[in-house]
DNA sequence: TCTGGGGTCCTAGGACCC
DNA sequence: TCTGGGGTCCTAGGACCC
C-alpha cells in the first residue's frame, strides 16, 4: 500500500505559521515577479480566487476581501518542507519525497490502517503546524486520487479494497486525475468521459494509443496493479535549468546578456553543488506570448561543449555567445533561461582528443568563488557582465522574512 | 503596465552506421 | 526503369507533474 501525504495549501500554510493573526483570514502567495497566484488558503479559495490567476487581473477582489498577499519565499518553504518530511520519515519504512509539499510513504503489510493513518496525520500537524492530508491505496495513481478525496473529507482516505476503489472512482472527475492534463482532458471530454470510473472501462489499447505508454501504466494503476514502482524517483538529475521573467521588457542585447550571465552563473553553481558537469548548454528567449500586438520570437539553441564543464567562466561565456546570436532587434523579450543537459559526474571527465584542456585553473577559480560566496553571501563575487543596475531583476514586494534561516530575522517571543 | 519556475518522460524524425 | 534492412544516437516538440 502507498500513502500519499500532501500538505494543504502548503505555501499559504507556511506563511501563516509565523503570523497566527492570519488564521481564518484569506492568504495568497504569488509566483516570482509577483505574477500569478500559486497558493491560496481555504478562505482565499472561497473568495473565488483561482490557481494561476494573474495578480493584476484580480486586484479588485484582493482589495475587497482584504486578502493577505505574499511574494514567494522559497528559502522559508524549503526549510518547512524539510521539517514535514523528517516527521513523515519516522512513520514509514521508506519515504519518497515527490515534491516540496508531498511524499509517498511505503506501508508494507500494516494491518490497522484506520487507526495508523489518522495518527500519522495528527502527529505531523502537532509537530510542524502544517496541515497534511493522507490518501492510501494499492497504487500511486490511486493514492493520489485518495488524497484528493481526503482533502475534502476529514484529511484521510483509505482505499484498500476493490469495492472502496470502485466506489471512489465512480464519481471522481477525470480532469483531477494524476496524469490527465489539459490536452488529454479535452480529448476525453469530446468522448463524453467525465469520471475515472468511465475512463478505466476503456480498453488497455486505447490508453496506449492515445496517451502513450504512460497511459497504459495509468490504466493498470487504476485497476489496482502497481505499474509505477516505489523507487521511480530519478536517482540522477537529467537537467539543471535557471530561467526568470524580467521585471521590464529587454530590448538591448547587452542588457539581455547581463541577465543571461546571472542565470548561467547560477546554473554553474547548481552543477558544482550537485557534483556534475554538463556537455550541452541550451539558451532560450521568450517574448510576451500574452501580447498579440507584439511580434513574437521564441528562439532557442543548444550548444555542445567540447569538454563537459561546470565552471562559471565557461558556462557564462557560451551562454552569452548563444544569447547574442539568438537576439533579434525590435523584439521585446520578457524571459530568458539557461538549461544544462548531458550531465556527467565531475570525476568522469572525458577529455577531448584535439582540444587542450585548461579547465583546471578555471575550476579552481570557481571553487574559490563558491567558498567566498558561502562565507559572505551569494553574489559577493560575481561576473562583471552581470552589470550593476539590473533593472530587469525580479519584483517581490510582499516578501516575508527568513524566519528560520537568518539570525536577524528570527521570530521573537515577547 | 502587470500573466512563474523547474522538472520528467515519450515519440517522431533525421543523420549516421554497417 | 529498377535502389535494403536493421540499428543507434541526437534533437525537437509535446504531454505531464508540482
Amino acid at each position: 500500500m502507498f500513502a500519499l501525504c500532501d500538505c494543504n495549501n502548503f505555501y499559504a500554510s507556511a506563511e501563516r505559521l509565523f503570523d497566527p493573526a492570519l488564521n481564518g483570514k484569506p492568504v495568497v502567495v504569488l509566483s516570482n515577479n509577483d505574477g500569478c497566484v500559486i497558493a491560496r488558503s481555504e478562505e482565499a479559495k472561497q473568495c473565488g480566487i483561482k490557481m494561476g490567476d494573474p495578480e493584476f487581473l484580480i486586484r479588485d477582489i484582493l482589495k475587497k476581501h482584504h486578502v493577505n498577499i505574499f511574494s514567494s519565499n522559497y528559502v522559508l518553504y524549503g526549510d518547512i518542507s524539510e521539517r514535514v518530511m523528517k516527521n513523515l520519515a519516522r512513520w514509514f519504512p521508506r519515504l519518497d519525497v515527490y515534491s516540496i509539499d508531498e511524499a509517498f510513504g511505503w506501508l508494507g503489510g500494516v494491518q490497522d490502517l484506520q487507526t495508523l493513518i489518522p495518527k500519522i496525520r495528527a502527529s505531523v500537524v502537532m509537530n510542524t503546524g502544517i496541515p497534511v492530508s493522507i490518501g492510501v491505496a494499492p497504487t500511486k495513481t490511486l493514492a493520489k486520487l485518495a488524497n484528493k478525496i481526503a482533502k475534502k473529507s476529514g484529511g484521510t482516505m483509505i482505499l484498500d479494497t476493490p469495492e472502496a476503489i470502485t466506489k471512489a472512482v465512480a464519481t471522481f472527475p477525470v480532469e483531477d486525475l494524476w496524469g490527465v492534463g489539459r490536452q488529454y482532458y479535452k480529448k476525453l471530454e469530446s468522448l463524453g468521459i467525465e469520471t475515472v470510473g468511465q475512463l478505466r472501462e476503456l480498453p488497455e489499447m486505447w490508453f496506449k494509443q492515445h496517451m502513450t505508454i504512460q497511459g497504459q501504466r495509468m490504466w493498470n494503476e487504476l485497476w489496482g496493479r502497481a505499474a509505477i514502482p516505489f523507487d521511480n524517483m530519478p536517482e540522477t538529475t537529467k537537467c539543471i535549468s535557471v530561467s526568470r521573467s524580467f521585471r521590464n521588457y529587454i530590448e538591448d542585447p547587452t542588457v539581455l546578456c547581463e541577465a543571461v550571465t546571472l542565470y548561467a552563473s547560477r546554473a554553474a553553481e547548481k552543477l558544482r553543488r550537485a557534483g556534475l558537469r554538463c556537455l550541452y548548454l541550451q539558451v532560450f528567449l521568450y517574448t510576451n506570448e500574452h501580447r498579440e500586438d507584439h511580434p513574437q520570437h521564441y528562439p532557442s539553441h543548444t550548444h555542445k561543449l567540447a569538454i563537459a564543464s561546470n565552471n562559471t567562466h565557461d558556462i557564462v561565456k557560451i551562454a552569452n555567445t548563444v544569447a547574442r546570436a539568438l537576439f533579434m532587434h525590435g523584439m521585446k523579450y520578457r524571459k530568458a533561461g539557461v538549461v544544462a543537459t548531458g550531465l556527467v559526474h565531475e570525476q568522469e571527465l572525458q577529455l577531448h582528443l584535439f582540444k587542450p584542456h585548461d579547465g583546471g585553473k578555471l575550476d579552481l577559480l570557481s571553487e574559490a568563488i563558491d567558498r567566498v560566496n558561502l562565507a559572505y553571501g551569494r553574489g559577493t563575487l560575481r561576473m562583471a557582465s552581470e552589470g550593476y543596475v539590473k533593472s530587469w531583476r525580479l519584483k517581490h514586494e510582499f516578501l516575508s522574512k527568513g524566519y528560520t534561516t537568518r539570525w536577524h530575522e528570527i521570530i521573537k517571543a515577547v
